[in-house]
DNA sequence: GAAACATGGTTTCCGTTAGATACTAAGGAG
DNA sequence: CTCCTTAGTATCTAACGGAAACCATGTTTC
């Protein structure tokens, strides 16, 4: 048991969700979600390059650790609809800080990958 | 080319930094790097469970990123320091959020998980 | 003088995972 | 009768991650 949680540790709890969160299709799942009510297929046509499987799997985690809901109704053909719950939604915000940061820094990166690429070539 | 960066594109170089970014090693080492300067084992020392070829490939990324910085030491045996760059001490601060929000929100999550799992032996 | 220890890695192997693709069920449109 | 939609599951393969061994180098120990 961990007295306080703390991250740094091997077996403490916080891991597996950090594992979770550190992921980049649960992430934009959620950036997106912060949107309103959702579909799956609405969901796969905007996080371009998901495939069925990935985002199948991460919606079944991310409803298993409560951070989203999933709601069935019996239409034909059936439609599943996810949305945030007051727990994702505040793990959304942490979320959008780094997708913002990515957009953000992107221009920065590219040049010191660049950088870095070039002084590689040199030796 | 994207206009204007966009993470829900899939050929936007947004995408290649989330990659990066969405990784539990390496928010977990930018957020012990923003302690202070250190050496490899130092590294591999607190942050529990990494293993030596990760922790390595880990780094080698952050640095082609503009992260961090590696500086060696021709001393014997050969000292190497990591150490953030002021554009890894901003992502630092967003990858802190994370683990913040992952300490703080471990009880409800493992809660959901619980439920969750229990809901799903009934069936 | 060989053996052990420290540093900061690389190499090798193997198992899990992710991605691509095809398929299912169940009704509606053409 | 065939194709379209919905929300997934099944299957196969390629890539990735983790464990462990190995490497180079110099100092200390036996």
């Amino acid at each position: 048991m961990c007295p306080a949680y703390d991250v740094y540790e091997d077996r403490c709890p916080t891991r597996l969700v950090l594992d979770r969160l550190a992921d980049k299709w649960a992430l934009l799942i959620l950036d997106h979600l912060a949107e309103g009510t959702m579909r799956f297929n609405h969901l796969r046509r905007d996080i371009k390059g998901i495939s069925q499987k990935v985002l199948s799997q991460t919606l079944k985690r991310l409803e298993r650790d409560g951070l989203i809901t999933r709601t069935v109704y019996p239409t034909v053909p059936v439609t599943v609809e996810y949305a945030l719950t007051p727990l994702g939604r505040t793990l959304a915000q942490t979320a959008a800080a780094l997708t913002h940061w990515a957009e953000s820094n992107m221009d920065a990166i590219l040049a010191a990958q660049a950088a870095y690429d070039a002084a590689g070539a040199e030796r």
